[in-house]
DNA sequence: ACCTGAACACCGTTCAAGT
DNA sequence: ACCTGAACACCGTTCAAGT
């Protein structure tokens, strides 16, 4: 999970006698805080992403970081933004256009998923980063192309990047909780709300197989989302024209 | 925001010289430390609803609130929990079903708003305490008493769950960027919008006053979704059928 | 300009000891 | 059974001092 371009160099040997640049190496940089933060996310979680980690992980302390970012929520921006970058938009087809703005919305969701918790991390922040911006753009052109209107195409970005925030922050819950509690965790879920008294919760006491589903139904629950959003949308777009 | 009956009691005149229970008085119970984190939550924001901030408005320290409650995580979902008892569920009406189930929404949303960033707790957990189940009860049966299929009414209720604590998490964020860098957040951000590249970004820069909108058009894009959503249900259901 | 050690003001949780 | 003081193992951030 490294990025070998990212890691400080040792001196190449055949500039050994050579005039150096005027100030003495730079341990530290963006780049390379960024990337020891991404190999701590992968390794164990966004909890332990913290200033005092990456710094160790750096052979420095805390306090060093700060020369290169602001503060930690900084640090967590640009985070966000490298593992975006793999999101790839591509050019709008309006005749299909749905399937355009679902598989954007999926390669978004993948993107978090593959590193660990990070979606609770893009809960809390407006993502601004170049790879937002990028991703935005192009979730934008699909819709405009597509003859949707400009309001309604602004709201249906606001709520579609909020579905895939949210939806892979829950993903990453309810891993948490089957690793942290066994894999019965889902059974005892099942139990909980079978054993409900059906006079006062008739539904829930009677609908426990189809609320918790089987253990790896979140494709489901994601794919119905975007359906349900998608087909809204278009619903949308066709009323205000 | 103090709820009186939770609040200890000197003891009554009247009892003085009566036998006392077998045990002293318990200065502490679920019940007190809730209604101070409650407090502690509407004076100051989540940050401040630390085990420490709570057992010293309690005047003791913060090991005692352990034979109360388990761990912070419980705290919070016991404070989510009180913060939903003001929502109320209605009898289902299949004829306005869908407007019933725009206005339990709004009112979701309404208890979390009511209580500066409670809305960010509620997102790291699966609610199941009884005012949960309870709005999870009067959801389903509107929806299944609308006709929609077990399986649809649960993965609406999963989705539409989802879109009320994310809604509501977003729009305290944004008030904490107003508040925290002042009133011209939104118009900083419509001129960065503005000011990007035109040939990479036409769409960005060319949506800015769509994609920021007025300060105060949180409950625009709140309906908004609740128009997609419930529609979106609405085809489900009759596709499923 | 960049980096550092040390400190400040906090966290959640545990545990032995008290009543 | 309930409560407590003290400690453990952490946090993010600041600041004077170094180079």
């Amino acid at each position: 999970m490294s990025s070998p371009a990212d890691d400080p160099l040792p001196p190449h040997p055949l500039s050994a006698g050579r005039s150096r640049p005027p100030r003495a190496r730079r341990s530290l940089s963006r780049e390379a805080i960024v990337t020891q933060a991404l190999a701590i996310l992968d390794a164990e979680g966004l909890d332990a992403v913290s200033m005092r980690r990456v710094a160790d992980a750096l052979g420095t302390g805390p306090a060093s970081l700060y020369a290169h970012v602001a503060n930690k929520e900084e640090l967590l921006e640009l985070l966000i933004d490298r593992v975006m970058s793999v999101v790839v938009v591509p050019p709008p087809d309006p005749e299909r256009w749905q399937e355009q703005i679902k598989q954007l919305m999926r390669d978004g969701r993948d993107a978090l998923a593959a590193h660990r918790d990070i979606a609770r991390a893009n809960m809390g922040v407006v993502p601004i980063g170049p790879n937002a911006i990028r991703i935005a753009e192009g979730m934008l052109a699909i819709l405009r192309t597509a003859g949707v209107p400009k309001r309604v195409a602004a709201l249906a970005a606001d709520t579609l990047s909020l579905y895939i925030v949210a939806h892979a922050y829950e993903g990453t819950l309810w891993e948490k909780r089957l690793e942290g509690e066994g894999a019965h965790y889902a059974e005892r879920l099942h139990d909980y709300f079978s054993s409900l008294p059906p006079d006062r919760f008739p539904h829930l006491s009677s609908m426990a197989a189809e609320l918790i589903g089987d253990t790896d139904d979140g494709e489901e629950r994601f794919e119905f989302g975007l359906d349900i959003l998608v087909a809204g949308v278009d619903a949308a777009a066709k009323r205000a024209r």
